[in-house]
DNA sequence: TGCCAATCGGAACGAATTGGTCCGATTTAG
DNA sequence: CTAAATCGGACCAATTCGTTCCGATTGGCA
């Protein structure tokens, strides 16, 4: 019951990504010094969020990567699909069969669970995490 | 984003427990019968959720183990922290420091996050989930 | 127009957690 | 007192996660 520390680490460059949004372009290696993470971490996380069409990147000299979206419209579910694929707690819910018990009566309450579990998640955009000291 | 696989299959045994609650004491390989799960991993299980005081079990011939509190006091996220430990999405919940910024602008906003995933789990009693085709 | 520098993208390696299995300690019935 | 049946904890293998490295691509500049 915890996300990975890859989506951990992708809601904080997707943070800090969206400061620089409206300054233009940025490279992963100035959100890697402004999150204090590993460099080829924050790469393989613009990998992903590129891949899931998140932010869009720009490749040569003087590249970077700016959000394809705005922050509002980016939702903390978003980036944890984005990173760890569908938000799915069985595999029930995407799989089909549970490869245990061919009737299992607890499956069909599954997606209620998961659906409750992603809106929870699909509440928080990315301009609320963006506040910085507002609700401490 | 998706609970152990142990998780699960503590959910699909407790609502096998939950059957036999009236009926007495049951024992783990009855369970395990029942669930089509193999008999030692319902052992394990059996064994966490003992230690989490959902389940009181008997030892010795003739022992078994039967529900420590009624089925509609109990709800998965009980199960869930028995088998995975306290539901935390992030270290920060629970350690305290991310260890990567000091001064992390997402972190005061994870318990929010955190408390709406545990409330949607929390409201799912294990009675609910015994109803056995009345949704489909 | 050719070269160079900077960037993203994917692939490979190592480590940690999880899942499964087994054997021993304890307790009650006969 | 013997014996059977049960839970409880410890060991081992497998999958996934996290990190790191290197190659492919592109734009700027001489």
């Amino acid at each position: 019951m915890r996300l990975s520390n890859l989506a951990d680490y992708a809601i904080v460059t997707m943070c800090a990504a969206s400061r620089h949004c409206g300054g233009g372009r940025t490279s992963a290696a100035d959100l890697a010094a402004e999150t204090g993470l590993p460099v080829p971490t924050v790469q393989k996380l613009v990998s992903k969020l590129s891949a899931a069409g998140l932010i869009r990147s720009t490749r040569g000299a003087g590249g970077g990567l700016q959000l394809a979206r705005p922050a509002a419209a980016i939702s903390v579910a978003d980036i944890v699909e984005a990173v760890e694929g569908p938000i799915a707690l069985t595999a029930c819910v995407e799989g089909g069969d549970c490869a245990v018990s061919e009737d299992c009566s607890v499956r069909p309450h599954w997606p209620v669970v998961n659906d409750a579990l992603r809106g929870a998640l699909a509440a928080i955009p990315l301009t609320q995490l963006a506040r910085t000291k507002e609700m401490a």
